[in-house]
DNA sequence: CAAAAATTGCGACAAATTTGCATTAAACGT
DNA sequence: ACGTTTAATGCAAATTTGTCGCAATTTTTG
């Protein structure tokens, strides 16, 4: 079995949670294809899930920080979080609609851990999402949106 | 009139939109009160507006740049962007919900700017939200949720 | 102020999300 | 491994959220 999900059922485990069929079908399908919304987990997995413990599942992730929500680009998605994934951000163009996936640099991720410290947190995770014009919109290139 | 609303009726006529008293009503609530949901807007306005006429008048602004979604904590809420606000950051406790608003520095503003940059993208804008444990849970001495 | 154009309200609809409860699966102790 | 206990799931219904077409109204334009 894959790491990962060696790393799930402990996290379950831990907190009191059954290592179950379904949480394990949801977890390896985010993990496999990230940036998915509810019902697009649902529609892969309909045959074996109902809509019903798909929500309940994701629901019970987002508590045990397993997965986090955002708001990326132009629509609302799901993704594995930090201790899950490789940490990273996203830049989406206003124009196509192209999301593009960022490696934090070290002085950016150290920055945003002082700003926390200021406010008096101890910071856990963040998400950012940048918002801007790609290259080929840039030069009038773009021929089509993505969805 | 406030300022800020002539600024709104001026960006509504430079792209050809009219300038009506729900698109006044939904501006001037989102302007008083931050971070609110599309039912929590109709909510409030449900005596003057349709719930047509406020998710009609959340996309138009979302286009024209004048509000943005995000995912905060544990909602999604809508807020003004940065044109008609002051640029901020959220930071939310993972145990209590208590969100608070940060100032971004200016070394963070432009880290952000140049990984955009090495992307081959011209920011247009981005939200950073930050997750973490506020002081007074990580002293125990936290009570209630906030809603 | 009248005509044209755009926006809104309304009602019906569609999609997304939640809930209670009977059934099934997982965990536990032996 | 097996039966018991506890937790999770499926199912069906209800609720909530978001969308659409079109007639009525408001806003804009000349």
């Amino acid at each position: 079995m894959a790491s990962a999900t060696l790393q799930l059922i402990d996290t379950l485990r831990q907190h009191g949670y059954s290592n179950t069929r379904v949480r394990r079908m949801v977890f390896e399908l985010v993990q496999q294809h990230d940036r998915l919304t509810p019902t697009e987990i649902y529609t892969a997995l309909s045959d074996h899930i109902d809509r019903a413990s798909v929500y309940r599942t994701i629901d019970l992730f987002e508590q045990l920080g397993i997965i986090q929500r955002l708001y990326s680009g132009w629509k609302y998605v799901l993704e594995l979080s930090d201790n899950y994934s490789d940490h990273h951000h996203h830049i989406s163009c206003q124009t196509c609609h192209k999301v593009v996936t960022l490696t934090a640099k070290q002085q950016l991720e150290d920055a945003i851990h002082s700003l926390a410290q200021s406010a008096g947190f101890s910071a856990t995770g963040h998400q950012l999402e940048i918002r801007g014009i790609c290259l080929d919109c840039q030069q009038g290139q773009s021929t089509s949106y993505q969805t």
